[in-house]
RNA sequence: CCCGCGAGUCAGGCAGCCGCGGGCCGCGACAGCGGCUCGAGGAAAGUCCGGACACCACAGAGCAGGGUGCUGGCUAACGGCCAGCGGAGGAAACUCCCGGGAAAGUGCCACAGAAACGACACAGCCACGCGCGUGCGCGGGGCGAAGGUGAAAAGGUGCGGUAAGAGCGCACCAGCGGUCUGGCGACAGGCCGGCUGGGCAAACCCCACCUGGUGCAAGGCCAAGUCGGGACGCUACGGGUUGCUCGCCCAGUCCCAGGUCGGCCGCAUGAGGCGCUCGGCAACGGGCGUCCCAGAUAGAUGGUUGCCCUCGACAGAAUCCGGCUUACGGCUCGCUGUCCCA
RNA sequence: UGGGGGAUCGUCUAACGGUAGGACGCCGGGUUCUGGUCCCGGUUGUGAGGGUUCGAAUCCUUCUCCCCCAG
């Protein structure tokens, strides 16, 4: 494995877009919910959790929650897109092995069409550091 | 030009980089990688109707319940659509209407009013008879809708007529019945007759037609996992037939505790789209050709950069399809023109 | 996604198709030296639009919002 070409694809920067990178089993959102550390702003919530099950070098996992008080369904789509393309390209990236939750609060679909994506993605690099702190 | 009316159509575009989901092909032991290709809407929305599909129920019959409601057609079906009829609105183009039955029955019609359906009483008009205080009372008669009201009062208006009056007679209008003509029909028009109605059925209801229930979290399969305790009972009771009755069938019943959070199928070729053509006023249907056109499962279309323009509305598939309703930006075509201005 | 229920004053609730009432707020006035109690008065788009009817909170229809159930 070493020297092969596949080292430089790992390089490449996880890709949290991709279904593999995602928290989808309840369980594991229920697991993240009551035993993870979680750090709040004005309009959102972020969860992160350590799974003891982890698989080694694994990259951060990422799940979402976005109820509809935060909106229609178009909305509520672009929110999650913004927020999925904004986590992969924080700066200081999310530690490996972990998995986060990120909850919408309503008003956060107000705050993207108004202060833009930038503005989101630096409340959401703040929130993401505040919960793995002691972890990392 | 500007108002207004109707129909149709589009849903920012192009390019670079980084990404997401499905399918096919190739490589690979797996994870995965590479290539090609496809990837939201006219409303995907609300869930207001109708169907397909699936399971459950059903020997069967009846009742109940629910829905629809001018006519003819279209459709798999519909509460939808098309073409008409009648009515309403508008100056017009045109638009809107749950639009059957009130001589089958029941009910309601507040307030006001003499009276709200029985045309009786009340009030009133008119001659006649009797009485007297001579313009009133009494009596038996004639009379209609005149009497403030009210949403609605026993056809309306005019003329004649009379003691007073009245469809009592006449003309026109409205309504009813009959008949003729046209139309498949709703209905329209003509003629004749008699002389005439309460209103409300989106009140109960009657009539005609339709109607089993539940919904893809339907339903099927695989994997995993729990499977413990208590009470009452001995055919009385109970359960099923998802509202009831007849009928039929099943057999112990109830309570507590525990388990169920994974995956596969269903799942996308369909009452399908587009083009041409034929029938039809149209909705729609027939024929031929051609295309494959999302299929996720915490749920896919984004990020960024550049250019252009009018600086981009409403808004995101979740079993599928046909409608309805609601939200909303632009463009094209056709049609109308009362008043005002040129 | 599918299925069901609801909306009346600031809050809780009534109302055969015929004037929208009650209780508790709240506001103003009176009584009292002051406050409370008590008395009087006020506070109203029946969620919105359209329709049926002489007349609609009520009947029909379209929409808006809220709540509940099914993993």
């Amino acid at each position: 494995m070493p020297g092969s070409p596949s080292e430089q694809l790992a390089a490449t920067p996880p890709a949290a877009t991709a279904r593999r990178a995602r928290i989808s089993r309840s369980r594991d959102f229920d697991a993240v919910y009551r035993r993870g550390r979680s750090a709040a702003g004005r309009h959102l919530v972020v969860y992160a959790f350590r799974p003891d099950d982890a698989d080694p070098g694994e990259p951060a996992r990422l799940g979402l929650s976005v109820s509809r008080k935060v909106g229609g369904a178009v909305e509520r789509n672009r929110l999650k897109r913004v927020l999925r393309e904004l986590f992969v390209s924080l700066d200081p990236p999310a530690p490996p092995e972990t998995d986060i939750v990120v909850i919408a609060r309503a008003g956060s679909a107000e705050y993207l069409a108004e202060r833009g994506s930038a503005a989101l993605g630096a409340r959401l690099g703040e929130l993401v550091a505040k919960a793995t702190g002691s972890t990392a």
